[in-house]
DNA sequence: ACGAGTCATGAAATGCATTTCAAGGGCAAG
DNA sequence: CTTGCCCTTGAAATGCATTTCATGACTCGT
């Protein structure tokens, strides 16, 4: 800069000035100075740039790519969330960081806010990292989470209203006489583990019963297996509620091994309406959440918090798209 | 620092060589100053430390959301390919900065070169960004790009086989006495055009045609309406090779309103293997690419660029994998 | 025509860590 | 017992831009 400054016959200050787009300086300065730093290729040095400023305008969305390593990623849901997210951050000039999750250690996401690296994060899926999030949110570290929204705890969560619709599927069901149910999915998640509270309030006074299949992780595959090795071991139930669409049809596929189909053996009903589900034969029955939305708001929370202000948490409306299963 | 510094009552140099695991200092005072700065929650700033060092050990990777706003996101396979990015780079410990494409501007990547914010870029999908693209290079900026390898550009590009891809879909046309083609996709895109191609190439010496339907954009949604209005003022082809899974999924859905099923009727190729095409009904034929590996030769490549070497484009292999359709 | 008030610009201080270079302490060899 | 070397540590310079604060030029009102 100070190159610029001395060529363009100003000072430093004057640089600087033009170069932020500060008004205080004349349009024929503004003119000359631009284009002696443009035809010297110059641009400001972000990491001086932000050692002075206090602010680094980026944001660490965390995601566990981790949980999808090796297979085939089954459901988009999760990166349909990420592209929402880096909408909205692009619309406020603020930088994405896409980072794997530090190892359940909260002074590690708080180091990156003293470093100076980010000034907050979004965690997108919370998983079983729970207690880590609630000492994080102790230690005042600005960060939002898309996953359950649980009111006794301290940080700020958006996520879709799973108890809802486990409720839907369980009314569903009910609706087409169904008595024995399968939920699949894995209720070490707190997301999942709402869905299975909504399916079972379902239930109350009513004479249907729920049982529960958790499967290895969340891939095509290993539902296909679990499944097919259930099945082989139980009676089959007369409705299934899998954790995902992509899950509904493995369970359709291993259901099919035992001669089983949809609608006519077992009521099914996946999660997330992902494009195929309607394509699919049989069309399979789902809740939707309001993916599209999330981004914008999760951003929005997390600004607030880092303006050092407070953030309630928002639960996201669901709803059954009714099809053939 | 200078703090840490006094309260451990060593020197600045001293502690940042604790903090940066230098060999030079004593395990008693490396000890000592590490607990101090634990004890008072001290971090390096990063901004400081990137001003002094030259590297950014930052790779954006540049990837266009936009082209998937609204609607749902149809097919997961440029997010495989992302999170192989991802994982290739934390192996690294380089930060991924998730970017928005700069409209058309290798300016603006070169100066987020010079302002030391990046030392290079990966661009995921290179759609119809490549006059940049060339410019880009004769800058001098360090970048890889996904998609269609071709060797008279100036760049290095990593990327399945496309022309394979597509000859071997007409190869299993022609195996199924199928004469009437019809290509579904957008052959403003690199990859799609080599595709197509390579289909082309399977029909020198044979008797097939090939008819080309350029979809809206690449959701199912304008797929399954394009398809079907293609479908209502032309004749049905025998063959249908589409630019995705998804989109073959589309093109079931709107061949069934016609009365017109895979395989009786017409035989379908898809691309990608995504899980699902194997569960649905038909169970689709798809052309796989080896999306695993990817992400770890990109950053490969991007690394030797950086480092001031030369690399050379790579196709990657793609195959065939039968089903019903 | 003179004091008051604008406005554009510059000098110097500031934000923080790394790195050369020099110096001090300790130890082994002569 | 001394010389020379290695090892650990510190002083000072460096990387770069922003922001007060001060200064000079110039305009306007009376």
């Amino acid at each position: 800069m100070a190159d610029i400054a001395r060529i363009a016959n100003v000072s430093k200050p004057t640089v600087s000035r033009v170069l932020s787009g500060s008004p205080l300086v004349t349009q024929a300065t503004r003119d000359h100075v631009l284009e002696v730093a443009r035809a010297h290729g110059y641009a400001v040095n972000r990491n001086a740039q932000k050692l002075r400023q206090t602010r680094t305008d980026t944001i660490s969305v965390v995601l566990d790519f981790g949980s999808h390593r090796g297979g085939r990623i089954a459901d988009p849901f999760i990166f349909e969330l990420l592209a929402g997210v880096a909408e909205a951050l692009a619309v406020r000039k603020l930088d994405l960081l896409l980072s794997p999750p530090a190892a359940q250690d909260e002074r590690a996401y708080q180091d990156q806010v003293n470093a100076r690296v980010v000034d907050g994060f979004i965690f997108l899926g919370q998983g079983e990292r729970d207690p880590m999030l609630r000492d994080l949110a102790k230690l005042g570290v600005p960060f939002v989470v898309w996953g359950a929204v649980d009111p006794t705890e301290p940080y700020c969560a958006v996520g879709s209203d799973n108890r809802l619709g486990g409720r839907l599927a369980g009314e569903y069901f009910l609706r087409s006489g169904r008595k024995d149910w399968l939920f699949i999915g894995d209720t070490n998640h707190a997301e999942i583990a709402m869905r299975h509270d909504g399916l079972s309030e379902a239930t109350h006074g009513k004479s249907a019963s729920i049982r529960v299949l958790r499967t290895g992780d969340m891939s095509y595959t290993s539902t296909l297996n679990d499944t097919a090795a259930y099945l082989a071991t139980h009676p089959a139930p007369d409705a299934v509620f899998a954790f995902s669409d992509t899950a509904a049809m493995a369970v359709i596929a291993a259901f099919k091994e035992q001669g089983l189909r949809a609608p006519e053996d077992f009521a099914l009903v996946g999660y997330n309406n992902i494009p195929p589900a309607a394509a699919f034969t049989p069309a399979i029955t789902t809740v939707e959440q309001e993916t599209h939305i999330a981004g914008a708001i999760l951003v929005e929370k997390l600004m607030q918090k880092i303006e050092g202000g407070r953030a309630a948490s928002t639960v996201l409306p669901t709803r059954l798209i009714v099809r053939e299963t």
